[in-house]
DNA sequence: GCTTGATTACACCGACCTGTGTAATCTAGA
DNA sequence: TCTAGATTACACAGGTCGGTGTAATCAAGC
């Protein structure tokens, strides 16, 4: 699967159904199973446990979905959201990213990346998972990117990738220590390589240099 | 426990013992935990399974570790290997972690942060895995911080967290991705955040800057 | 009323899991 | 040779898991 299917059928889920009406079993199968997987784990996490939160039996789960990858692979493609277009400057929509990452790494509810999860959980054999994991990554590389490139940066594909890396990256050690600065930090770095690429993003432009010394070797 | 602990545990058992000696059964338990634990997943593989690897009975591996979640404790606790005093100069032992992180995400056995993994993999409930998680993250951002102070570098915690947060960052991705060159990445992006704290790292120190026109390096 | 489809309760399967109990066997050292 | 500890095979307990089969119930639309 794509991502731009993936992303377009989430739309198509999203903004064509009345928001009210259809609560299907369907979906408070699938919001269930999302809550229980997200925070607990998908392994951990069984068919039985994710009907009896809903308080259905468990053959009305398995007349919806025909097994639990099944379900596996419906609650990672729910969690492909797309990123809803902004009014804002590219260089302030690229810095709110971290800004929304803290607030959501201060929820107690946050148990880091739903996608990097599944893989270290259910491994690399499992290439369904991978695949969607992939797609995921890369929309939001792609998303960086554009960005970017809305700002005439030269060398915006690179720069891409390296901001991602300070979102990962902050996001898995926010998993491991609970910590929402680590959001700030990523933006601080953020803010650094926007800079040297020539972006404005306020502040001074100088203003963290010059550590006191160094021999140059 | 403690990183400080953990290190020194480790350091014993790694340097005292005669390394060709000492086949010891509980050594030979923990090494193939941690292959089978590291490639597949903890939750995926029971401990018959590593009996059976081994070619022992279940019984033996029970009279060397009381429990699973003891063995899953002690493979964590022998992952937390210390890093080796280095006499290069501190910019390039920096770096140098990121060459490192590029040769191992192209071995075809590397399946990301061991730590990051558990974590994931066990959910936040498990107080002791997630404790030594912190550790082992912790004390590599305090030998990054050592390397800045070395350097001189005023703002040393903070850059120390920056480049952590580009290590776990190009190992999320690289888990997902398969993408070597993520380290690559992590790489400039740490060698743009080094200068940017006034610190030599080589090549010319605004060659990436100024958006519009550069030559990839 | 009747039909159709969704949902229900519930038993059950085979597989796998962690962990234990037991009694026999092997091996190294005094 | 005797002893003590490690290791063995093997059965089994008690549990969870994903998934199925079946027959009854319920509700809506014709």
């Amino acid at each position: 699967m794509q991502a731009g299917a993936d992303v377009k059928a989430l739309v198509t889920q999203v903004c064509v159904m009345p928001p009210a009406e259809k609560s299907d079993m369907k979906e408070r199968i699938l919001a269930t199973a999302d809550k229980l997987f997200y925070l607990q784990g998908i392994r951990a996490i069984g068919v039985d446990t994710i009907a009896a939160e809903i308080g259905i039996s468990k053959r009305t789960l398995y007349n919806h979905f025909p097994s639990k990858d099944a379900l596996i692979a419906a609650y990672l493609e729910r969690r492909f959201v797309a990123q809803r277009p902004s009014d804002k400057q590219p260089a302030e929509q690229i810095l709110a990213t971290f800004d929304s990452l803290e607030r959501r790494f201060a929820a107690k509810d946050f148990r880091g990346c739903p996608f990097v999860n599944a893989v270290a959980e259910l491994g690399p054999q499992d290439r369904a998972v991978k695949k969607i994991a992939v797609a995921f990554k890369e929309s939001r590389r792609l998303w960086f990117r554009d960005r970017l490139n809305e700002l005439g940066v030269a060398n915006a594909d690179a720069l891409a990738t390296q901001l991602v890396l300070l979102v990962d990256g902050s996001i898995a050690q926010d998993l491991v220590r609970d910590d929402p600065a680590m959001a700030r930090a990523a933006k601080e770095a953020a803010k650094v390589l926007l800079r040297n690429a020539g972006v404005d993003v306020g502040g001074d432009a100088t203003k963290a240099a010059k550590g006191r010394k160094q021999t140059p070797q």
